[in-house]
DNA sequence: AAAACGTGGTC
DNA sequence: TGACCAAGTTT
């Protein structure tokens, strides 16, 4: 339900958002806005999947790189699989690669080109959940749909002072943001929640003094507000250990393994090596004189550090071990490994 | 429904 | 320095 209070709410948002909004390569400007034109469906979405779960600062140049390189959805859909993986590579969530290319095909095969207009019709894509066809159909189609992400849920808990712990809080702050979205500018509506949440409902010492909504805000009339939301304890983290080798031909090539499509690091370029585990066996890849280099690498996944050793050895002439393949010296980017492999090929080069 | 799934920045 | 956190989705 949606009364005087929520259309007051929401229009200090607008208003806001208006003098506030940061630039973003896949925003239109102002004016441009203003005068109706809207972002591409195209950029709307690609945006919107590099951000799940990932800041604005580092999306930034992924973004470019992408559509510099892919103008058009069709572009994408017709890019080699390991393209899309080297140009992601770093981003992290490989899945999300791996979801837009099937994604970018469904709709260039399925849909001649064009994104669905609509939720039922985005959420139905590959890689698209309830927050990115709703951002979709918001910001891309002037629908009033209701995005529900990290933001929203931080910025209506304290307004509202929701003590109840998320997830399970998820549909109370759904409901409280639902009335809020107006018909009128959805998209900046959405926009300019998330800006908010991100600029001055930061999670750690909110810039309350400085709010737009400081005025309705009940988390700040009572104090509560830099606690909120509250959310369930997190579990600790395993450490696991593993080895990686590189194996270096003498004309600068390196002996490296596509990973399955599934699973951690799926899809991406790494070094052959062991199963990360409390106790690997060592499993190199070809009998020689393994070297251990000095150091090691420290990575922490989202569910578990990783300790790698990294040992390495001439690659002797003749071809690979099954299911590796030699990268040229010329074809081979770090750029284009994950990061806990390109750490490996860090120490590598820095022995 | 709970767990898997990356990374870099921040305090 | 290590825990927390970011415009979530999939299985």
């Amino acid at each position: 339900m949606r009364d005087e209070q929520h259309i007051g709410v929401s229009a200090q948002l607008l208003a806001w958002y208006d003098l506030h909004a940061r630039e973003m390569p896949w925003r239109v400007g102002p004016a441009a806005r203003a005068a109706g034109v809207r972002p591409a469906p195209y950029r709307v979405w690609l945006s919107e999947v590099m951000l799940q779960q990932t800041t604005v600062a580092a999306v930034r140049d992924y973004f470019r790189r992408f559509t510099a390189r892919w103008p058009t959805v069709e572009a994408l859909a017709a890019a080699p699989d390991e393209a899309v993986m080297g140009e992601w590579a770093g981003l992290g969530y490989y899945a999300r690669a791996r979801n837009l290319l099937k994604c970018a095909r469904v709709v260039a095969r399925d849909h001649g080109g064009q994104f669905p207009d609509t939720y039922a019709g985005l959420i139905a894509l590959p890689g698209i959940g309830p927050y990115t066809a709703a951002a979709i159909a918001a910001i891309a189609f002037d629908r009033a749909e209701t995005v529900l992400d990290g933001n929203v849920e931080r910025v209506m808990a304290r307004l509202y002072d929701i003590h109840d712990a998320l997830p399970g809080s998820k549909p109370v702050l759904k409901d409280h943001a639902a009335a809020l979205t107006p018909l009128d500018r959805p998209g900046d509506h959405a926009q300019a929640v998330m800006d908010l949440g991100a600029t001055i409902c930061t999670p750690k010492s909110p810039a309350c003094g400085i709010c737009p909504l400081r005025d309705p805000c009940l988390g700040r009339a009572r104090g509560t507000a830099p606690d909120l939301p509250r959310k369930a304890p997190k579990k600790d983290k395993p450490v696991r250990l593993g080895h990686v080798y590189l194996a270096r031909h003498a004309d600068g090539g390196w002996l490296m393994q596509r990973r399955p499509d599934r699973g951690l690091l799926g899809g991406m370029l790494g070094w052959p090596g062991s199963d990360w585990s409390e106790a690997p066996d060592p499993a190199p890849p070809f009998a020689a004189q393994w070297r251990e280099l000095a150091g090691e690498v420290r990575h922490t996944f989202t569910h578990f550090h990783l300790i790698l050793r990294i040992h390495t050895a001439e690659l002797p002439d003749g071809p690979p071990p099954e299911g590796l393949h030699v990268v040229g010296k010329h074809a081979f980017r770090p750029s284009e490994l994950p990061t806990v492999m390109r750490k490996a090929y860090d120490l590598w080069r820095g022995q």
